[in-house]
DNA sequence: GGCCGGCTACGGGATTCCCCCAATAGACTT
DNA sequence: AAGTCTATTGGGGGAATCCCGTAGCCGGCC
């Protein structure tokens, strides 16, 4: 997995930063971060306002390996508080050296998802007591659903990331088949339901994979579901 | 000897019903629904609290196959606002006759998903003029989002447990097998990685394509990945 | 104790898949 | 009009999968 920080070259970056700090100032926040997983690579992309210096020790340490902040949000449907992380080690190993960056261990994940298994996490933190961040919380989630909604939706749109997440382009004949591969036919079957030849068959089982950034059919077959490009039988 | 309460659904039914009545009392709106297809057998099902009349008027017309505010708000990522269906022929089809039942055509859908591909879609509508609407939707539009994401997840949630009562049993050794070749290694190479033979690796996926009836691995690992059994990388 | 299901392991042989190669027709761009 | 791209169609050969067996070990259940 990796983690690209998208943001030195395009005028996008300065608008979401900028969009960022502006949540923070008018929510009275410290700090807010978004990140987004590509469904078909897995690559890890973010923008966030935190220090730089936090930024450039997260990145050398890999924290995102390990950071449920990411991989448990991302299984999540409904925001989550970061005090439900409390007893988790890969927490206590991210957010115990937090300090000395001056990030605090207290904050709320929102995630968003396209139609498409794009999934957005946008987090935000504030060093506060509990009782103050319980209020702030109840009054501010409205508005960071929106604010997720908005910026997701707005990295989605971007041209530089429809570069890299562009959804694969799977010819009619490419669906047709995977679909009935994944209904359990072989590729001869196919070859015999279609009346082409199964070595045809093969080649658009090929384009497919490589298309999806499989290594192998049943690995495409996964992803193709997961995409709703297909329904299996 | 399993312990299945059928009367909790209904009283799941009625909890959703109210609501949905809370919510229009609360957001001074008209009616509000919702509705998702679930993801593994494909049924929709839905609440809403709109007069019987409009129910069963628009099951009976099937208008739930031509409906913008369905159909379009799935593949959307942010609110919908229904006059964005304006010049839809299906919206007209379904709207034009829907004052009669005392249905405004003004409305707006909330789309909101899940880690599983999952959908709900919350719809509300209001019978005002266009600026009232506009400063109305301005300010509850932050509680629609986090009242659909409750929803949908207390759907999900009763969803989930009714669904892992007809899941086919597979074993943790299946599953985690079946989750590596998802991930597109061979079987040699997950016999590597759990570090035993190729040989057994290939039984465990007999016995899993044996109970997912599925024919084929591509099959089983479609199934297994709309069952939410696993993940594709 | 006996039985059953799950996990482990192995082999032979038939089938299937996957990767190298090439080629044509049509659509699109320049 | 020429070039480019994609969808489509093939072959051959090596690798992998799949199906047919066998068999030991362990834990839960009657």
């Amino acid at each position: 997995m990796d983690l690209i920080d998208l943001g030195n070259t395009t005028a996008d970056e300065a608008r979401r930063g900028a969009f960022l700090d502006q949540l923070c100032q008018q929510l009275e926040l410290d700090f807010a971060s978004y990140a987004t997983q590509h469904p078909v690579t897995g690559a890890v992309q973010g923008y966030a306002n935190y220090p730089e210096e936090w930024k450039r020790y997260y990145a050398a340490q890999g924290l995102q390996r390990i950071d449920p902040t990411l991989w448990r949000s991302v299984r999540s449907i409904a925001p989550v508080d970061w005090e439900r992380f409390s007893d988790d080690a890969g927490f206590a190993a991210v957010f115990d050296n937090s300090r000395e960056f001056g990030i605090p261990a207290q904050g709320l994940t929102v995630p968003v998802r396209g139609p498409m298994g794009d999934c957005g996490l946008l987090s935000v933190t504030r060093a506060c007591n509990r009782e103050e961040w319980r209020k702030l919380k109840r009054r501010i989630v409205g508005n960071l659903q929106t604010a997720a909604v908005h910026f997701h939706d707005s990295v989605m749109r971007s041209e530089t990331v429809t570069l890299l997440m562009k959804m694969p382009a799977i010819s009619v004949r490419e669906r047709e088949i995977l679909q009935w591969v994944a209904a359990g036919k072989s590729q001869q079957d196919v070859g015999d339901i279609l009346s082409i030849s199964h070595r045809t068959v093969e080649v658009h089982l090929r384009s497919v994979r490589e298309k999806l950034g499989a290594l192998t059919t049943p690995q495409a077959v996964g992803r193709a579901v997961r995409l709703g490009l297909i329904s299996p039988t």
